[in-house]
DNA sequence: TATGAATGAGGGTTCATTCAT
DNA sequence: TATGAATGAACCCTCATTCAT
């Protein structure tokens, strides 16, 4: 498994062990699972189908690698970074900050992987990894749902809420493109306004609202 | 063997190609298109492989008529339906409304193929496609730009928000189950209520503004 | 079984079973016979396969029948032209005329197709090919043992002349083209003249040779 | 599997990859090309089909293969043995010895398929082989020109010889029988004697030989 | 570690032929 | 006669995986 804190002086100085996982998800990832061959990845890594053998177990368990690093990386570049935060409102802006970063820049491949090839997997594997994510529904549902009890937003169905934040800011590996017109920092931005800007209660009017109607 | 003596509610009365579109579709939209054999259509089918073959022209025309098919309904049953309307933030919001149910209802398995094997078609197959595609997110960042414009939402970017708006209710085919606690209204009405309660400016506000200003 | 004397007014008044003979044998002498397929054949006749199936009793009778054909026309146009000629010489001369002219002038299909098919049929029915074939050849192993007794031509070996008679008129299919730069008269004047100029004993030696033989 | 300890005169002691070819060139030619399947090669070599598969790429390609090589033989065989004889007669008559040997011992196989699937191959390897087909003819039609011009054949057209001489030696393969009543060198030795033995102008003896009998 | 060779299973597709209508 | 539908057998080829070396 690849362990993030490394060297890290770029792809050639990995183990043979990490240029297998790097090919197979670059390969899948602009590929698919099903269309890329052992053969491929083989090809990709200097080595011949037999010698890939000596590295991993299966086809699937390298899927299931590539899906648990994508993860490991989410829960590292993501998770991490904004549990702590105290504040409900402010985790869930952060937690689309380092999102849309996360899917727009350099991590996109695993990413993609374990967005595209969900029903990939099938039985114990696919059950880990649905459990991995299931976490970060729950996380953003409850984050969600604080705001709303502390009053930071407007009372919506934090389920409803959670998949929409997911699927504005997921739906992205289907569209962005690294040279497009929009940068990952527009990105980031627009996105929190359009969903918080909106949704959120904006302090002060409300209270003192209801007190000048009242007047 | 199709008996024409039969209750017939559904399937049953189909001619032999729908039917075979029918199991295609519902069997890629299960396994995907590359784990989907034309063996596993033809038993779905009660039809040999070879008898398979009499109506349709190969496997990768299939998945391409479901997707046509798919855009077909997906125009019928949602843009043909709010092109018409003048107001941009209303048109916005029954777009939404219409593509909400056109996924939780019935159409799913369609509309998820063509979301998932984005990229299984190639050619002049896939250009198709996409072409028709593009269609609907250029409809949506127009209307968002005319919205945006007349000053019904607050500025921002169109693009974003049109994949915002996509991402939200494409999303949904990921994880709405028929009898899971969510219903499809219940997703409508507030996905609304999030993206456009939100996003819209609210009314009370702009009149006095525009008084100030005519003053 | 296509009678050649017929009104003849071209392939516009061909019987059913004439029209796909005609089809059938033009197809396989462009594409072979593995090639071409039974649907080919009845596209080319504009009936189903089904249809096709009424007329003819199974592919290979096709062949077999077109075989048979073939022979029927190269009979009529050569061989019974020349059979009576009582002066062997002359009679290979003309054989040779008739051979190239008919290989090169419209019967070149079903010709062409006895001699590059002629390993496609099996048991009963190749033989029946077969047998009409090497009539041929012992017509022409017989007027070439005439010549050389009669002191005609050169004694050579009656087989080896035989077949070299054949080889260079029938290898003509492979290389002739209507439009090219060679006619058909050209090609048979010219063979009269490559074979028998040369092969031919000019008149004067042979007296001599007659006396050594007494002597 | 091949063991090299072994007496081992011809076929056993082979490469697999040369074991394939032999066996592909056999049975392609005993009952060509579509005629042969990926199945037949893989029994004839005690393989598998996807073992089969290792060592060549496709179907085609095993059929190129064995023309090239049919080609190379040929080249080695016959035309380099003859190109450098100055005199043009004696060229040509070299050349069809060692052709009609060619044909007759050994490497009918390669030769066979070449003729016979002259159509079977397509694009640019159908191209490949054309072209050194081609060079054969040019280099008779060539030798029959400079006979003619230096006055040692008599006046043909080059062309229509070319293709004779093509036509005796190459269709040999179509009727010659190891074990039959001619050998290979009676017919080297007729075919020789047929063709220039008469084609051929008896240089100074005729004319002056009239006039001194004449006399 | 590494590899050439091999394989069983299965992929999509085509074929000549049949038969109820 | 004619046909739409169907089929069993075969086609070429690819796959993930194994194993002796």
């Amino acid at each position: 498994m690849p362990r993030a804190a490394k060297p890290d002086r770029k792809a050639d100085s990995l183990s043979p062990r990490d240029r297998i996982l790097e090919a197979a998800a670059r390969l899948i990832c602009e590929k698919g699972y099903d269309a890329t061959s052992i053969q491929d990845i083989a090809d990709a890594t200097g080595l011949t189908k037999a010698g890939l053998y000596h590295h991993i177990r299966s086809k699937e368990s390298l899927l299931l690698e590539i899906q648990h690093y994508g993860m490991d990386v989410f829960e590292e570049k993501v998770l991490s970074e904004v549990v702590a935060i105290a504040d409900p409102l402010e985790r869930l802006k952060g937690c689309m900050d380092k999102n849309v970063r996360l899917v727009t820049e350099g991590w996109s491949k695993e990413v993609t992987i374990i967005l595209h090839e969900h029903a990939t997997l099938t039985g114990e594997a696919r059950s880990q990894i649905n459990a991995r994510k299931k976490r970060y529904v729950r996380f953003l549902e409850t984050s969600f749902a604080e705001a709303i009890r502390s009053g930071q937003i407007r009372p919506v169905d934090p389920k409803v809420a959670a998949f929409s934040f997911l699927g504005m800011v997921l739906w992205i590996y289907k569209w962005f493109r690294p040279d497009g017109p929009v940068s990952a920092e527009q990105i980031a931005r627009e996105m929190q306004n359009i969903l918080f800007g909106g949704l959120e209660i904006k302090a002060p009017p409300r209270p003192p609202a209801r007190k000048v109607r009242r007047a």
